[in-house]
DNA sequence: TGATGCGGTTCATATAATGAACCGTTGGTG
DNA sequence: CACCAACGGTTCATTATATGAACCGCATCA
């Protein structure tokens, strides 16, 4: 591991949850020495990357961050891109919608739509989605990489008791989400949460993200779960369009099949 | 420079202006190698600093910045980021710093330091600045949007025998704050009291609040005023940088061409 | 008042950064 | 069509830089 990526990675450990470290404690947490840490600390400071609280002497993240995403938001403009059709998504479902982006092995959330139209909601703010935990996790793992298996099973956190710890059992439930076009997560991560997502695509083809439906469990009814299915397919291909992704054929077509599904159920009943 | 600081320093070269470069092209701003560069391309890269488009090959900023600026912005508030530099332009001053920020057609205050050099200090303690009277008011409607001076029209309060409450001498001191990059009243607002202000900035440049030094009228001194200037621009700067702000060409031109004019006077003197 | 833990520093050692020269590909040109 | 130039990317001997055990001074606290 080089220096450069050993002090970039000293970022990773900063989030809402914990915006402040110390110099002991970074260390402890990036497994580090103090010294080396120290310096990593000191070249990311004067770069703007992080300023140290002048009464506290811990660390935080600094003003040179504002800019970099500022650039990023105005050059490639993937969040207010996707924004309002998220916003009708989740207008459209009654529920909670995320967008996320793969970047390396990590799923980051990029932007999320609450609906008002229920006042219990699914709020989720975390700082990575996990793989093996999330819809949009099992979208990441059926339709991206095939090394985020890797990274996915080397943290298989347990976060209820409906988590999927098992890694045949994950497998196979992402052989199902590659078949379908969707990814599902029922009570796995939260346990009043049911969650829905399908996979956006960059200009190759390429996995980009996912878009996903967090639904408050109890009231999610065999025919709201279609309805979501199909507002989910339709906003993904629209912000995968946003994005100049396209959107692959096999996807397409099990999006196209589940669509002739619900129709042939609902013609049914 | 350690490997790690010009592996950050890179990503300085990318600008809404600048937002995609190629490996040569990097390789001819930073003035370094072509091998060196790439492999600190790559870090950034895994770090999801930057990432590559698949037809051009060349770098823009990847997500892991928005990441990061949503914890920045989530943990860091304005208030506290500008307080430190508040509290050194008081000190380096010795008189009362504030800073404000508009919200809609109001400049409310955000923080006052004041300086214990003095016995007799400038106490403002208002609910808003008003627009028309204050120093901090005048860069509000020079640098803020144009709809504002409808607003501080509606409403042109008499505080002192100085307030402006003519229209046309307000605007003509709106157009001299506008050029000199410097808002400034001279006991409009309390009898006592002379102001100056200079403008912050958000993320595209757009006017975001204001910063001033309240200093007691009797005791300003044209040698004292300029050394207020000089340290109202320097701290605007630095507040604005910490918001992740860009102060606009103009007005640093302006601060320039004032900082110049100073030191011509003091070599004159 | 001694123990503890903190941020910060030193210096000999060891490891990782470096860049000239290289390769394969692309795209424009006589 | 063959040539060339410029691009992104790679190699390997050389060299400079990163590293960490031990250290310092300073708080806090028992």
């Amino acid at each position: 591991m080089s220096s450069a990526a050993k002090t970039l990675d000293l970022l990773s450990y900063f989030s809402t949850t914990r915006p402040e470290i110390g110099l002991s404690e970074l260390c402890g947490l990036a497994g580090r020495d103090k010294a080396t840490t120290y310096r990593h600390l000191q070249v990311l400071q004067e770069a703007g990357f992080l300023e140290q609280s002048p009464e506290s002497r811990r660390y935080r993240l600094g003003p040179a961050v504002l800019r970099l995403a500022h650039t990023r938001e105005k050059t490639v403009p993937r969040k207010s891109s996707a924004m309002p059709t998220l916003v009708w998504l989740a207008a459209e479902t009654g529920e909670t919608a995320h967008v996320s982006i793969l970047s390396g092995n990590v799923l980051y959330p990029l932007a999320a739509a609450e609906s008002d139209q229920h006042s219990t909601r699914a709020i989720i703010d975390i700082e990575a989605f996990p793989l093996h935990a999330t819809a949009s996790g099992l979208c990441a793992l059926a339709f991206g990489p095939a090394d985020l298996m890797d990274a996915a099973l080397r943290d298989m956190a347990r976060f209820t008791r409906r988590t999927i710890t098992d890694p045949h059992i994950l497998s196979q439930t992402v052989a199902e989400a590659r078949g379908a076009g969707f990814g599902r997560t029922d009570r796995s991560f939260d346990d009043d949460i049911h969650s829905l997502a399908a996979p956006l695509f960059d200009q190759s083809g390429g996995f980009a993200g996912s878009i996903s439906v967090a639904s408050v469990a109890t009231r999610l009814t065999p025919e709201k779960d279609h309805r979501i299915r199909h507002d989910l397919a339709r906003a993904a291909r629209k912000i995968t369009r946003n994005w100049g992704g396209v959107i692959p054929d096999h996807v397409a077509a099990g999006w196209a099949r589940d669509a002739q599904n619900s129709i042939a159920l609902e013609t049914a009943s």
